[in-house]
DNA sequence: CCTGAAATGACACGGAT
DNA sequence: ATCCGTGTCATTTCAGG
């Protein structure tokens, strides 16, 4: 990976759609030598997907939820981590330091639908000691966006 | 937006890499009337842009952090919110309920560079009361994929 | 929404630096 | 090893119906 590898990552972040052509004039290079650039990109890895942003409001998604778990220490978390992230409200679950153990980011309709994902959901689970839900009042910003090029500063 | 228009937004929240012969083949239409419509899709902003998923990992930046802020009530926050969204780390800012005021997704190279950005950056903005930042240790989910069928239900 | 044609792009190969 | 040009095929795009 050189600098132009991560000036393709940039570009391909922010615009996935712009053809192999126009990435040849941005960084310098010819049709072909973008092919197999980032086709090498793609079978590292690197490159894991190509995907739309939608709009979540388009899609009756337009409540953004923070969702706080504690667990019970006696127990494994492996079984109620797997039920969680089968839930297509979960987008994210992250184990944190903390007073909590996971950190659940939650995509969801309206607050009747947090209230009936925390009570028929969650607390279904078991092994779960406290919930704290909090509710994204706005977003100010949400990427996925992580520079390339400034790894190298 | 009818069931095929969400079924093809799904599809290509998956793959958005799918020529439109094979999204027809999938949905049932042809490849010009998947054409009419993921073009008023986007049109609409409904599909708001293309992009690639980074392996976080390869280009440098392996650590997620989440920090909560509680800022000072006196103050306003539109000046505190827009220099923060302009830092790259910063992958979402979310103004929340409870006891804290924003919530910051940040992606990282490692701890020091958390440290840095803890101290040399939120800390300067100034109008910060309480900082406390927590780290992902690991995470079993993380996608922005939402379901639009599910909408229906 | 479909068919069909024209323009554009992707991709593989061979050769050169 | 990477890059470039060419040729071929797939895909996109836009008519007209």
């Amino acid at each position: 990976m050189d600098a132009i590898d991560r000036k393709l990552i940039d570009i391909l972040q922010e615009d996935a759609s712009l053809s192999y052509s126009v990435l040849g004039t941005r960084v310098g290079l010819s049709v072909s030598a973008v092919n197999d650039r980032v086709r090498k990109l793609r079978d590292q890895g690197i490159i894991k997907s190509y995907q739309i942003a939608v709009d979540p409001h388009a899609i009756g998604r337009a409540l953004t939820a923070m969702v706080w778990l504690r667990t019970d220490p006696a127990k494994g978390n492996k079984k109620l981590v797997k039920s969680l992230i089968k839930a297509d409200e979960v987008l994210e679950c992250h184990h944190m330091t903390g007073r909590f153990d996971f950190l659940l980011k939650l995509r969801l309709r309206d607050t009747a639908h947090l209230e009936s994902f925390i009570t028929d959901t969650i607390k279904e689970l078991g092994g779960i000691l406290e919930v704290l839900p909090e509710i994204a009042l706005s977003t100010a910003k949400e990427t996925a966006f992580v520079p390339a090029q400034a790894g190298q500063d």
